[in-house]
DNA sequence: TTTATTTTTTAGATTTGCCTAAATTTTTAT
DNA sequence: ATAAAAATTTAGGCAAATCTAAAAAATAAA
């Protein structure tokens, strides 16, 4: 089956919105998908109809095993692509989440499967997210924010929970990259701000916001 | 500046017709979009007022300098995707006409420039067709049907100009691809067949059809 | 437990790209 | 040169995806 671009995104949004809350509503997807809620009421009856989802108005939306199924595909496609733009076209990883965003709509499954080869089976995306298998196997991996490292806790930095196109220059800027290996050093409880020191390099501190968003194993 | 998936297809459609035949008809471009003519009327209007093509009502179109550049980047694209997808993932000449028809949409011009340069800057595509650089200058090269070479005449495989999937996979049947070098030995004007005699190989014959079809240099 | 606030839905429009049927213009053939 | 045929355009509509404004339902607060 093929859906529109449009279809694709909400399944994609509603889908992430879930990881969070068991239920969403019709206003933190519109949010999501910067469009207006009743313009989300519309294509909830869509989507309904199709058996993507369930939806009684009033009580929000739950994706269907079908509508979960076409979510995942989709991410898959998103993050494979995200992968090839960095290790092989060379751009940075703040940049690729926007041609990902285009590339994830491409319908050809034999395309992501091949790239998938030529890429040698890669686990995660540039910024931590775990790839699906073509079967829609999504490896989970622990993860910890640094925030909650004791003093001289250390881990190896394998997510970013904000992944916006700033926290991720400030993170390139600190020399931090997934794959990073950091230990706390001290932690400010005035301001939440955290000292790491990482190989062969200087200790630096980052914010109690940035500490939140980096995520560790 | 950006332009819908489905003005991009009439102003590659239009450049292509323009080959052929220097105004270009409603008719034609229907037959070629697999639309009827009405809806060409239709989107020749919204084209002419974003001054894209010039359009005078019964008297056919062109494509204005505008056009012809955005045409010639899709074209761009279309041909640095088909020749990715064969070198690098391993895809039949005859399959990746289809995706690229998708991926020629993606709108990221850095994008391309990176794969041209990850590419190492490919001449032209699987079937022989140049790809414009990206200034959109297209390497014309000289090119002559099997069937105008005399007996004893030679030359190196450079083009098609049927690509139907059902040629492809003739020619691919017949061993015959692009840079394959062949000889005609004998042409029956009975009926217009050619058998040609390729390296290391029994001499084949191809039809009246095919002989028109293959260009070669 | 009413009232006020917030969330969500409905109603009615708009835009894009397409369609069919009918009218018009151009081209071809007699 | 006129009639017939072919090509093209206009008129009126439809579906998808969006919007604004108003109504309805659910939730929170007094």
């Amino acid at each position: 089956m093929k859906y529109s671009v449009s279809k694709e995104n909400y399944l994609k949004a509603i889908f992430h919105l879930q990881q969070e809350q068991e239920s969403v509503s019709t206003n933190a997807l519109a949010e999501a998908l910067q469009t207006k809620p009743a313009s989300v009421t519309d294509m909830l009856k869509k989507l309904k109809t199709q058996k993507l989802l369930q939806y009684e108005k009033y009580r929000g939306v739950k994706l269907t095993a079908d509508g979960k199924k076409v979510a995942i595909q989709i991410i898959r496609k998103h993050r494979m692509w995200e992968y090839f733009l960095v290790e092989k076209l060379q751009f940075g990883w703040e940049e690729v989440h926007e041609i990902a965003e285009e590339l994830e709509h491409i319908s050809s499954k034999k395309l992501i499967d091949r790239l998938e080869i030529f890429l040698d089976f890669p686990q995660s995306d540039p910024h931590g997210d775990p790839i699906p298998d073509a079967n829609g196997k999504m490896p989970s991996l622990q993860q910890l924010a640094v925030s909650e490292l004791p003093v001289n806790g250390s881990g190896t930095v394998n997510g970013i929970s904000d992944q916006s196109q700033e926290m991720l220059e400030l993170l390139t800027h600190k020399n931090i990259q997934i794959g990073t290996r950091l230990e706390v050093k001290k932690k400010f409880e005035v301001d939440g701000s955290v000292e790491i020191k990482m190989r062969s390099q200087q200790p630096v501190t980052i914010s109690d916001h940035v500490a939140k968003n980096l995520l560790v194993a």
